[in-house]
DNA sequence: GTGAAAGCGCTAACAT
DNA sequence: ATGTTAGCGCTTTCAC
């Protein structure tokens, strides 16, 4: 690959006047304008941008850390980030932490040496003291990581509350919550919300947002409970266990048992019957996080520290009687 | 953050012995180690991989271009190419193309700009003249993109053979096939292979690689030939499409229509009905591909070109009758 | 065994 | 308006 001095050399002029009509800063003559660009033409030079960012500090890249990209809430951020970063010339770095401290504590080390420029994180694992030693901007999505970072996220509490409330208006006597995992702030949010709304006619089990594991403790669940007949689970994947549990003791979504999910993946559409859900906007708030993430970078200050999105409920199959 | 030049004035040495001691490489005394050991850590040194990169022309990281993370088939793929890399000292770009032929040409050339030290694509829109352009390894993953460029993927053939006889074996009489795009390498091998099979009892409607459309184009096509009774899909995704046409047309799966799909994602244990479907070994595919793409980037010839994996048959309730 | 110094490709003073 | 040059942080010859 050519470099800037190839360029300037075939050009006749110096790496300066090449740098400068690349960077179109500072003052070059129309003529030598045309020189250099038919030298950059010819010799088909890229700038190097590893060279680029040693000089000027700056990767034009960013890191997204998420726990698994094959759960598929992650795709649908990470398609967000990704796609608004691309546009603004930054290129994105994925990193799958499967929630493990160590493997976080890593990948942030690994992304200080390749000097990225800003961090995106989805966790509640990570080492809080880690992070505030990471000297460049961070931001976190779907959930906070620590009160000075900015986050993106819904009100999950809110849509707990609102998912539980659905099921009541339509007709549910006996309305169960599976819960995600204890210690997730999200999950423990949605949960409060289903209390707040069904004050001491609580029955709540735990499914780990895992279905198979939610099918299970569904099945047991109905089967000691028949008098259920609603379902809010922890997120869709667990909704899904818990038709798969509905489908398995052969009884009938939504007339015998409704069902809500949390979290408006595409996947709650595909399914039968479509799954009733609290509808996150994913896109948006990825793009948004993206957006600010570069904001800070650019060293601008933003206005929030606090990015809270409406959620919709969005009533399909599973709850419609 | 500190250099290597802070590293060597603290311990008392030069940059270069700092140099060998992180590199490991060339004679450095077993006291002098200990300073500069001592120093690294006092001043919590990292080196810096920009400007190692610089030097070595190497950034140790590697692109992955995908249609669309989104797609449930990608992150399962992403994740195996991921988990390779990191575990091997490399770090993994994501770009989603949305199979477009500008986009893969920009992800191209920011790619050389940034060093990257090689890629892995997955496309059949992706210009072959710059891929050959690129000179830096490249290896294809699910669908060959050029005969000199190494290939990871399954016989899909084969595969729609197996997965049309399958249905023919348990009793079917009339199988149609739902086919992914045209002009896309597998899902046009997927029904060589049906047609292999069918023998002039085709029936053959194209559904997008899409949900929607295929539930759509499905039901008009259940419509007029209600004596179909097995349906082979191009994909996971389209299956579940054909499951959806079939839930509105109130017809039972498996007994009146049995369904087969395309992939083994996740997805397709998840559903109830639970599908049938050709698997491929995803996870072990794209780390083989990391693994022969890192061997390339390290000079080393690999085996062959073209890297055929096996498929199973994977019998759930779609089929079960 | 260790150090001095050149150079990777670029940008940005500073000259002219 | 253009050129010269130092320097970003590192690795690696080449001396000693």
């Amino acid at each position: 690959m050519s470099t800037i001095k190839d360029v300037a050399q075939e050009a006749g002029v110096s790496v300066a006047t090449v740098s400068r009509v690349i960077n179109q800063n500072g003052y070059v003559n129309e003529d030598t304008r045309k020189k250099v660009e038919n030298a950059i033409i010819k010799l088909n030079y890229q700038p190097n941008s590893i060279a680029r960012s040693l000089y000027k500090k700056e990767s034009k890249t960013i890191g997204i850390i998420v726990p698994d990209i094959t759960n598929p809430f992650f795709p649908e951020l990470v398609r967000g980030v990704e796609d608004y970063l691309i546009r603004n010339g930054f290129t994105t770095i994925l990193c799958n932490s499967d929630e493990d401290a160590d493997k976080e504590r890593l990948y942030l080390e690994v992304m200080k040496q390749k000097y990225v420029d800003g961090l995106i994180i989805v966790s509640n694992t990570i080492n809080e003291q880690l992070v505030q030693q990471f000297d460049r901007p961070i931001v976190a999505l779907d959930r906070s990581i620590h009160k000075n970072i900015p986050t993106f996220a819904i009100d999950n509490r809110e849509g707990g509350r609102r998912a539980t409330q659905h099921l009541l208006d339509i007709g549910c006597q006996k309305v169960a919550h599976i819960k995600g995992p204890d210690q997730i702030e999200n999950s423990e949010a949605r949960y409060k919300g289903y209390l707040d709304v069904i004050n001491n006619n609580e029955l709540v089990v735990s499914g780990h947002y895992d279905l198979k594991k939610t099918a299970q403790a569904t099945i047991e669940l109905l089967q000691h409970h028949p008098e259920i007949d609603g379902v809010f689970a922890g997120n869709d994947i667990m909704a899904l266990g818990v038709a798969k549990a509905a489908d398995y003791l052969n009884i009938k979504v939504p007339n015998e048992l409704a069902i809500i999910g949390f979290d408006g993946i595409n996947l709650s559409e595909m399914t039968s019957p479509e799954l009733s859900t609290i509808s996150q906007p994913i896109y948006e708030m990825s793009t948004e996080a993206a957006r600010a993430l570069i904001s800070l970078i650019e060293g601008k200050v933003i206005e929030k520290i606090d990015y809270e999105f409406p959620f919709t409920l969005i009533q399909r199959q599973s709850t419609k009687r």
